[in-house]
Parts: structure tokens; sequence; C-alpha cells
DNA sequence: CTGAAGTACTTGCAATCGGAAGTAAATAGA
DNA sequence: TCTATTTACTTCCGATTGCAAGTACTTCAG
């Protein structure tokens, strides 16, 4: 048992990989999404304009600049984000949700809802889910981009 | 906002990456463990007589059972842990965790907790604290292998 | 006793990631 | 204005992963 702080952190690993593992194989096999590519998806979602800076979307995603880069490339040919430049500053590249990215953002959000609530079905009441998501929510609370 | 289940997943998978980027590169220097090799010496240093089969030791960390092959190279050749075979199943490989390996592992554990306080300090009271890892637990309470 | 199915592990392969290096553009300082 | 630094992005490279295939061993059915 030892220390809280500890065991708060450690099952915090081990939630996770629970989780992605029983949530992203669905995910994918519904709607060609990885996990992570709906991620991105939702952080231009909610974004102003449904569009962010690859250095900022890189900073919400916790992943490098080149993964954005990478990750934006199948979900360009997709059809789901496009380029845009920025004519204040030719080095920005935006990277922006399209129309139909929007509907497979929502389309895959609802799969995931339900995923989400299968996971908690039966053991969990919704007070206990709350308090979760708000403590959860702490870590990042100073940083932008929760989606939530 | 919308749904709290969906909150709640969206954080975890949130947090766990904010945790990760804070926890890892700091072990790494000081140890010379990345985190999952940390946790699979941890799974060892519970378990009974330090030892597990190489398909167990996946399941609890969950990761695929190749990745357990894999990792488990460089920490043989470091002396942290050796192979053993099973006298009545010759197809099982026991990793065993050796003496300097649980040494190691002591050690490495009380870095993390700091950092683990660390993350906590300030903004968080012990029994929140206590509260999330009693929630996180209950993604995995069923599953063995809680290290914490 | 023997063949078929199942289990434990390793290896090959393709995909993905982060970091370093490279390119291009903006900004700051003289 | 001109140079140095910083910033945004892309590309290359090494490392790591999971999956599928292969090997070896055990168990089960008949």
């Amino acid at each position: 048992m030892s220390n809280p702080s500890l065991a708060a952190i450690l099952r915090l690993l081990r939630a996770q990989s629970f989780v992605e593992a029983r949530v992203d194989p669905g995910l994918g096999s519904v709607h060609g999404l990885a996990l992570r590519e709906l991620m991105l998806l939702m952080q231009l979602d909610q974004a102003p304009l449904n569009r962010l800076r690859r250095v900022d979307l890189a900073g919400r995603l916790n992943v490098s600049q080149s993964s954005v880069t990478r990750m934006a490339l199948p979900l360009e040919k997709l059809g789901f984000v496009r380029r845009e430049a920025d004519p204040r500053d030719a080095r920005v590249g935006y990277v922006v949700l399209t129309k139909a990215g929007r509907q497979r953002v929502t389309e895959s959000r609802l799969t995931l809802e339900r995923m989400a609530d299968s996971i908690f079905r039966d053991r969990w009441s919704d007070e206990e889910i709350a308090t979760l998501a708000s403590l959860l929510g702490r870590f990042t609370a100073a940083l932008p981009g929760d989606i939530s």
C-alpha cells in the first residue's frame, strides 16, 4: 500500500492502459479512427474557427510536433482536415477541421460516449463518476485543451 | 461538458500523458530506467518468489508478450532480472528479479514516490489523493497486478 | 498411443513515436 | 539595415510496439 500519492499515480497509469485497450480497437473498427486521431479531431472541433496551429495541437495532445505532422496526413487524405496558411506569419500551418471532419467527430464522439458509459455501468454511481472526472481534471486544469 | 462518463475517460487519458511526461524523463536520468521498465521490475518485486511467467507479466503490464521478451533483454544484461525455467513445463520462462534488481527497485520506487508527492503537493489534500487512488483502482480491481 | 488443439515464447515485419537536424520565416538587437 | 536568435514546421533516424508467423512443448480426444 504505502504512499497514497504513489498509489494514485500507479493506478492512473494502469487505468489508462486498461481503458485505452478497451476503447481503441472498437473505435477503429467502427469509424476507422484511432483514439489519438479522434482526440486530434476533437481538439479542432472545440477550437475557435475549428482550427489550430500545429504547435498548439501538439501541446494539447501531449505529442511531438513531428507526430502532429504525420497524424494529420492521413486525416487530410480522408478529407477530415485541411491545411490553411496564416497570412500574417508564413511559418505557421493551421490544421482546419472540414465539414466532413466535423460530422465524423460527432459520430465518433457518440460512439466513445457509449463506450465510456459501458465502462462505468453497473459498478459506478453518477456521483463517483463526476468526482473522478473532477479530480482528474485537476492535473491539467491550468493547460489549454480540455475537451470534456 | 456533456456526458460525465466521457469527461472522465477523456481526462483520464489526458492526465496520464501529463503525468508520464512529467515522471518518465527524470526517472530515466536518475536511475537509467524507463517508467515501463520500472513497472516491470515492480511487478516482479511484489510477486511470489519475485518471479512471473512472461505471459502473466504481459497481462499485468497490459503489453504484448513480445514486448515482455524485448523489455527483459536489457534488464537481463544489466543484471536486474534473470531467466529461470519451469521444471514441470518446458514452455514457460520465468522472469526473476535478482538481488541487484530488488535494490534498484527500492531506490527507483523511492524516487517515484518523491515525484508523485511533488505532483500532488500544494493543490491536493490527503483525502482527495486517497479518493482518486481508490476510484482509479476500481478500473482494474478485478485484475491481478495492483502494485500500490 | 497418436494426432489435433492449445499454450508459451521468440522473431520478423510494419507502423508509430520522439528527438535531432534541416529549412524557412519572423523578431530582436546593434 | 543587417545579423543573431527564436519560432514553426518537416524530414530523417533510431527505438519501441503490436501482430502474425514460426517453434517448441503440453494437453486432450479418441
